[in-house]
DNA sequence: AGAATAGTGTCTATCAGACACTATGCA
DNA sequence: TGCATAGTGTCTGATAGACACTATTCT
């Protein structure tokens, strides 16, 4: 009868114009959803923080370090796990949410514990092949995203190190679900740059038309 | 060597213009941070959620219930409870913050394992004399209260049931440390009326000068 | 020249802040 | 009647969405 935490991470990213989250699947063996997909995470190890276990996960699946990762919600609710019937352990966990550019897509890596890892679109999760209450957990991490985005710059965690206006703009569309009207967008863009979010970088990038200016966060 | 889960409560409230913060003294003989101003909080019960712990840990303090209580932030940065030092325990601790209208000003009761409750304001709160790492933790309440009272009406937590345009506005100006502009609240105010999250109330309120309008959530 | 995409200028509706004005109760 | 506070109307500047227009590159 004891009490255990755990982190999860909800790793995000965009690419063809579509919110991705990246799962893991179960082991056939696991004593609970056994073959269920599920976030990446895991027990914190001993003395360890869970800001540290997340980047910990985080890094096991995709390998990246300084990515954008902050703590989401924690999850508590007595009869999460289903384990805890038989030993009693109630499980906590603290979840978190990454953003990783889209580079990263065919970079990750299934951890030791795991059989596969993929990237599922944001509009096709079910409730019925997702472990635990991680449907919950990712609803909640989607809310967080749409509504963050539009107050503070973490789009920055989802695009390359440099970027088009237009492929700004797609990341955001992807993210909200809804598409951006081009001037509002632009105006939109250049206030973070004249607040010194984004500034112009060298190059350009070949689009078909007339070639587009890149740009960069700073 | 194990882990342990705690719950701390930010509990708000606001007169006199003044956004306030509910504090316990801890006692002289406790064994970390005695005789300091600490969070009301404490470990959860066997097999309770974080959720009823916080709403436990509220009511204790306060006899109230059904106040606004929401889930704030984990802390468990190793070391932040200096026990861990001498008993390897590390201490998770849950943050949630409440809003109570200013009634409750004289219905705090301090609790067993406290030797006293009194209201601080948050203009005056120092870091000297204050227990753990509750100082950033109350500085993330504020924070986010800050925030969020922008968007979404939490409000309702700290008026009393009925209220004038006024009254609410000087919560608002509290909450956010800035005046705002009379014909600015009004309009926002009416807004609130016309999506119908505030009604008129029966009755009005005598001011010294033209008796106001009294309004209610719904 | 024409297709394709990048980027600009302008019109309009909406909203925030400022402020002058009116309304209503009390001494 | 005058004071104090509640509540309204209006002007102005900033911003979002729509959309027509120009710019630049490639074939």
């Amino acid at each position: 009868m004891g009490l255990r935490v755990a982190v999860d991470v909800v790793i995000f990213s965009v690419w063809d114009r579509d919110l991705k989250v990246l799962l893991v699947q179960r082991s056939p063996d696991s004593n609970a959803f056994p073959g269920f997909w599920a976030l990446p995470g895991g027990a914190l190890d001993q003395g360890e923080s869970p800001d540290h276990a997340a980047a910990r996960e985080l890094n096991e699946e995709t390998a990246l370090e300084g990515c954008f990762l902050e703590q989401l919600y924690t999850f508590g609710e007595p009869g999460r796990d289903p384990r805890e019937f038989d030993n009693g352990d109630q499980v906590i966990s603290v979840a978190y949410y990454a953003l990783v550019p889209q580079e990263m897509r065919r970079l990750v890596r299934p951890s030791d514990d795991v059989v596969a890892a993929k990237w599922v679109s944001c509009s096709e999760l079910g409730t019925d092949w997702l472990a635990f209450d991680h449907d919950v957990i990712i609803q909640t991490a989607i809310d967080r995203v749409k509504g963050k985005i539009d107050y503070a710059p973490i789009a920055r965690g989802l695009v390359p190190d440099t970027f088009t206006v237009m492929e700004l703009r797609e990341v955001y569309a992807a993210v909200k679900g809804e598409s951006y009207s081009v001037s509002t967008f632009r105006r939109r863009f250049k206030r973070m740059q004249t607040d010194g979010v984004i500034e112009e970088a060298p190059g350009s990038r070949e689009t078909g038309g007339k070639p587009a200016k890149v740009f960069r966060f700073r």
